[in-house]
DNA sequence: CGCTTAGTTGAAGCGAATCAAAACTAGTGG
DNA sequence: CCACTAGTTTTGATTCGCTTCAACTAAGCG
């Protein structure tokens, strides 16, 4: 639980034409020679479930690509209590970017929930960048409008939905974003969140979370494989049961 | 409970150069040139309590400065429940602005809360002045990291805080937004949402939000005169009970 | 002044939290 | 391979905060 300096292969070059998330992420629309540009400035660092990539009131001193892995979004109080308020899936942007300012500080912390890989870049020379490219800070408001419309959707689930709704809905946002990454529509996938995780990103409790997991595997909605792994899910049944 | 297409002094030319907002606002930064491109494509319509800008699921076909009163931004169940989530003060922008892509539609109505009054932008000739002056693309992406950060932030209220946290939270906000745009730091101020609205943004029901307030007035944390005006603030009382 | 809507107050019920413990998993070392 | 430990998940019993339902009061408006 601590943060990582150096681990796992460590530093790697980047490689940014071969990279696996190079056309779904923030580079796609780049030219050959502003790829260039970041290929250069970029560095790539592996986290290991549970280590931070910055904690909250850091130094906002890095940019950020997820390649591979998940991530959380976490805002903690003193007491105990956290709010995930949001996931990092492979080819999500990282740090809030404005092309003013420096000395920002991290909102919240970002922790592996999986092993995770990420492709950073220094903040200062990312700006630099940016302010050459405009097509760079284009794509970057979309990806915010994005994330902003994905904040508001989950307002609305805190603020408004029952416990089984909450559950329903967050295996289905799961469910799609996994698949996505790994396009295959159909076949099960690993959740990459624990139960604690899932009762933070849904401001429920551990045991709430399980049971209403039970209940919709004893409705027949879900079949699971062990804890993590979801063997299919009756779409229909379950976007009925999430509500709206 | 309508939405309006024609109110009060309706239609108004806009002069930008002497708009209330100007500085707070996304025009703050442009050019005198720049202004006047505004100027032109821009209209005034006021809007009275409970009408409509926009509502949920409407084609997306302008974009708005709020200039005066405030908004809300409402995301409605079928079976009646609805959560507020987000506040519209003087200055704000409208609109998921997305240089690419146009037949966007509305992710959620817009409805006044106080009399307001918009200053709106046709879609397609706004999108046009951006991708000439890369300034205004600048700032929108700027004031929409903010609204993330917000979101996420009111995410933390609404899955981890509790029912007394919650109201003194949105108390504190309220009231800093509104002494903000008014300038007078230290006389107290008009609620501009009712309990019900209150309710909807806190994610709790009105008979909950009303004797939360009512405990605040109690502990003394609170002076009110009526149901909507705050007299004083124990500022620092209160930021004790929103608790972190 | 009566009518309608907004806000307050009280009593009862319920959904999720809390508390407690058992079942299961995963990792470690003998 | 199994015993041991630490952590996670499930299950059960109980409690509590908020909702619901209902009545009442205050405020705005013809």
């Amino acid at each position: 639980m601590d943060t990582v300096t150096e681990i796992g292969p460590g530093k790697e070059p980047a490689l940014c034409a071969a990279c696996a998330v190079r056309n779904s992420s923030l580079c796609g629309a780049l030219s050959a020679e502003e790829l260039h540009g970041l290929n250069i400035i970029s560095r790539r660092k592996t986290f290991e479930r549970g280590q931070f990539h910055v904690l909250e009131g850091d130094d906002a001193l890095e940019f950020a690509n997820v390649v591979r892995g998940v991530g959380k979004l976490v805002r903690g109080a003193p007491d105990g209590r956290a709010q995930i308020v949001g996931l990092l899936f492979p080819s999500d942007f990282i740090g809030s970017y404005a092309s003013s300012g420096d000395g920002a500080q991290e909102p919240f912390s970002i922790e592996a929930a999986s092993e995770m890989e990420l492709c950073l870049f220094p903040r200062a020379q990312f700006q630099k960048l940016a302010q050459e490219f405009p097509g760079l800070e284009s794509r970057l408001l979309a990806r915010t409008l994005t994330e902003l419309q994905v904040a508001r959707d989950w307002m609305v689930l805190l603020g408004r939905k029952t416990a089984s709704e909450k559950v329903a809905t967050f295996l289905l946002h799961v469910g799609q974003r996994v698949q996505n990454a790994g396009c295959h529509p159909t076949e099960g996938f690993d959740l990459p969140l624990s139960r604690s995780d899932i009762a933070d990103h849904t401001g429920l409790t551990v045991e709430t979370v399980s049971r209403q997991i039970g209940h919709l595997r004893k409705a027949g909605v879900l079949e699971m494989e062990g804890t993590r792994h979801v063997r299919w899910m009756d779409h229909d049944a379950l976007s009925d049961a999430a509500g709206f």
